[in-house]
DNA sequence: TCCCGCTCGTA
DNA sequence: GTACGAGCGGGAT
């Protein structure tokens, strides 16, 4: 669409890309790809596309010269002008919905059609403005669109298709529907506002360029953003091109205390740049070095231009780990706003298969050896921040960064649909990021002093068993090294059952120590409570004291998504995933988790989550009934394969059970289910025998999982998470490994799912009913909550049935979800 | 200073 | 029997 252009015969099509959505979506019955994937509007929109430009309709109307498909913004913010009938009651698009969004927008560029969205501007409002250059030009104009809002836009050269009634409404059908002609000077600049520059671009965009450009590796060769005038041109061309990868440089890895040093944005392999804005040359650095620490913009400088780009729900911003830029930006009051990261991609792909780390992914996808950040800032206590490496230094490692970034995302782009694992990454992973992002913002609140006087009451103890220890054993050793106290247990003491490992060191675990100590012996019991003393002492209420911000009072974990091969979380700096809840020196530790004044703690766990998943994947009736019937499970194992009435039952043979359901979770073995219940092999095996006799459907959940293992490589949960089993075919020890892990992968996995769902609703739940509650921690399947006290009640009952009902509408369990519920001051009572 | 294995905290 | 991360000791570097 060329401003000169003056042919009179030129046609365009504007088509309400959103209108075609909702109307699609609705139109159809739910239809999901093979992988879950909801599809069932793409497919619709398609459709509707295709017939259009078949020329179907080219008896009504003209055919068109130019096509352009104009979408409302996009994403969490959608506020689209829905199709009419939906209009009253919805301002949300409903959640299968929204994974299909970006898929439209691909097949429309699929299409080879133009795919025009702006910020701030409705369909109409942009549909309004083409309509205003069309007329500028003498072109001729066809909307294609069911809205009567759009028909005062109708003109000589100006039709509707109303694709509603299938029926074209030039100027006099507006008038037999309205009775007025459409105005002849539309007040076309009012609707659409003046903003017209970014679609010039736009509609010169043809599609995403070839992927075949990975191939080529020319790493290194990168500009420096110094000047205005080359940030104004790198700027402009991403207007061009709609996506591109970026990677913040900062001064931490560890984001409450990170400061942005500069910025590195890839828009096509082996084209990016490094924009510098915090480098400090310190005292040791040369003047000759100082001079590679000049010509930065201002920090403020660069973020203004920079933000709405980054702000921009129609310019795909494309990262590695793109939490830790989305938590940066945050920091400098920009929501990034429409992201990929292929961290995640690689994740969702090749769970199980090798990691995802940068480096990672470089070598195996682009042969490519990254410069490695410590050949920069170096290791250990000389270790530089980021901020006082040379620029032209700086330039070639952050810009490389951003370079693999974008070849990484060509290559996984394609491979997710072809994989099928476009449903996880979208529906899911994606989603997640910005939820965990603001959770880890957010931090939790922990009472210091709890903790220092926990530390001091631990350490008078430890100091006391220590003594005790020491006497017994007539001489000073270091009790916390398994080698010297193996020793002296077996060798100097006499103990018997010393076994030796494969390093040639005495075995002092727990197993070992409590079987000894079962036989009435003090030194072993010392020890142990010496042991679980000492790990809770330095582990938790010393370290969890380090990881106090002074910034916030407050600790902040990292929760890392490709950390688990199942799906699950990973928890770690510190690991808030594993703080002690089971003796009552480690309730203490809870009890120092608290909250801001007039909050409480809220938390809610989904009960035997598992198990209730593998009653409905191994389609246990008997297991299903049970939880139907809501009886306690444990119970009601232990009636089966006891063959006890209920109500005879007691409770040593109920937590035989309990291990026993557990363990088939896990994979089950008489070895192992031997060991845990420390019965001889042929009892536990006997027990399994009898699970397998009341639950047969569970020998062929296993059977089947294996054999899927073994011919495809990986097994999946409900949701198509594909969790990769490489060791599969092994022999030997490894083999038994990988069959239980390839058992258990599928479940575990698939409560992962559940609570992430839950999770990626829950803040428009609180959004819609106006909590300002904050979730905090996520334990695998709990979420913790700091609520206001006036709060907890409307939570409760919402987050309770949201959590139930997480599946919801991707699939419907046999069996009902349940969550319960606890509330108090700190981690201990809720 | 780095890395491995052991041990142990959680779901 | 599954899935993690952290701290420590101790040997290699």
């Amino acid at each position: 669409m060329s401003p000169k252009s003056q042919n009179p015969k030129n046609n365009i099509y504007l088509i309400d890309g959103s209108g075609f959505i909702f109307r699609a979506y609705y139109a159809l019955p739910p239809l999901t790809r093979s992988d879950g994937l909801p599809v069932g509007a793409v497919s619709g929109f398609c459709n509707m596309i295709y017939k259009l430009l078949t020329n179907k309709l080219n008896d009504a109307i003209s055919a068109p010269t130019h096509v352009v498909v104009v979408f409302d913004q996009k994403g969490p913010t959608f506020r689209s002008k829905i199709y009419p009938d939906y209009k009253m009651n919805r301002t949300e698009p409903p959640i299968d919905l929204i994974p299909q969004f970006e898929l439209i927008r691909e097949a429309t560029k699929a299409f080879g059609l133009a795919c025009i969205e702006m910020e701030g501007y409705e369909a109409d409002d942009i549909i309004a403005t083409y309509v205003e250059l069309a007329l500028e030009r003498n072109w001729e104009t066809t909307i294609i669109s069911s809205d009567k809002d759009l028909m005062q836009l109708v003109s000589k050269s100006t039709i509707m298709w109303d694709t509603m009634k299938n029926k074209k409404i030039g100027e006099k059908e507006v008038f037999e529907k309205f009775g007025v002609y459409p105005p002849s000077v539309i007040d076309v600049q009012a609707l659409a506002g003046d903003s017209i520059d970014n679609k010039q671009n736009a509609i010169e965009f043809d599609s995403y360029n070839s992927f075949s450009d990975n191939l080529k590796s020319n790493f290194g060769n990168y500009e420096t953003i110094d000047t205005k005038d080359k940030l104004e041109h790198w700027i402009g061309k991403i207007y061009k091109i709609y996506f591109f990868a970026i990677d913040l440089e900062t001064s931490s890895l560890d984001e409450i205390d990170a400061n942005l040093v500069g910025i590195s944005l890839a828009i096509e392999s082996g084209k990016a740049c490094y924009i510098p804005v915090g480098h400090i040359a310190s005292e040791q650095n040369t003047d000759n070095d100082k001079n590679n620490f000049k010509g930065q913009l201002s920090l403020n400088y660069v973020i203004d231009k920079l933000r709405p780009i980054l702000e921009d729900p129609s310019i795909l911003k494309i990262g590695q780990n793109i939490k830790f830029d989305y938590k940066i930006l945050l920091k400098y009051s920009v929501s990034l706003c429409s992201f990929e990261d292929t961290m995640l991609m690689s994740y969702s792909l090749n769970a199980g298969l090798h990691r995802h780390n940068l480096d990672t992914l470089s070598e195996m996808f682009l042969s490519h050896n990254p410069i490695k950040i410590e050949s920069l800032i170096g290791t250990g206590k000389n270790k530089k921040t980021f901020s006082e490496i040379p620029i032209n230094l700086a330039t070639k490692y952050a810009a490389e960064d951003a370079d693999i970034t974008f070849r990484l995302w060509k290559i996984f782009r394609p491979m997710l649909s072809e994989k099928k694992v476009s449903a996880i990454y979208n529906n899911i992973e994606i989603n997640l990021i910005s939820v965990l992002a603001k959770i880890e913002m957010n931090g939790i609140r922990i009472d210091e002093n709890i903790l220092s006087n926990l530390s001091t009451q631990f350490l008078n103890k430890l100091n006391f068993l220590e003594e005790k220890i020491y006497q017994l054993s007539k001489e000073r050793f270091n009790i916390g090294s398994p080698k010297q106290l193996g020793i002296i247990l077996f060798e100097k003491l006499g103990f018997e059952g010393g076994k030796k490992g494969k390093n040639g060191t005495y075995s002092t675990d727990v197993d070992v120590l409590e079987s000894l100590a079962s036989k009435g012996y003090n030194f072993p019991e010392y020890v142990l409570e010496w042991r679980q003393l000492s790990k809770l002492r330095s582990t938790y209420t010393e370290s969890l004291q380090n990881h106090i911000k002074t910034k916030t009072g407050r600790v902040h974990t990292s929760f890392l998504s490709s950390g688990a091969t199942t799906g699950r979380l990973s928890s770690s700096n510190p690991n808030l995933q594993n703080i002690p809840i089971r003796t009552e020196d480690g309730k203490k530790i809870r009890s120092a988790f608290i909250t801001d004044k007039g909050k409480k703690l809220v938390s809610f766990d989904y009960s035997q989550i598992e198990l209730r998943i593998l009653a409905h994947i191994a389609k246990i009736k008997n297991l299903i009934n049970a939880f139907k019937d809501g009886q306690d499970i444990h119970s009601q194992t232990a009636s089966e394969v006891f063959q006890v009435p209920i109500e005879d039952l007691n409770p040593e043979l109920r937590r035989q059970a309990k291990a026993i359901n557990f363990g088939i979770i896990y994979g089950i073995s008489p070895f192992g289910l031997a060991n845990n219940l420390r019965i001889p092999r042929e009892k536990a095996k006997n027990f399994i025998d009898k699970y397998f006799d009341r639950y047969p459907e569970i020998k062929n959940y296993m059977d089947q999982t294996i054999n899927k293992a073994k011919e495809k490589g990986y097994v999946q949960t409900l949701f198509g998470r594909k969790i990769h089993t490489p060791n599969i075919n092994s022999k030997g020890p490894a083999a038994g490994f990988a069959k239980r892990s390839a058992i258990n992968a599928p479940i575990q996995g698939t409560a992962a799912d559940i609570i992430k769902l839950a999770m990626i609703k829950i803040p428009q739940l609180f959004i819609n009913n106006n909590l300002s509650a904050k979730m905090v921690l996520q334990v695998h399947d709990e979420l913790l909550f700091e609520v206001p006290d006036k709060e907890v009640e409307t939570l409760k009952n919402k987050v309770i049935s949201q959590m139930e009902n997480a599946c919801h509408p991707f699939l419907t369990l046999d069996v009902p979800l349940k969550v319960e519920f606890g509330v108090g001051e700190n981690w201990n009572s809720a």
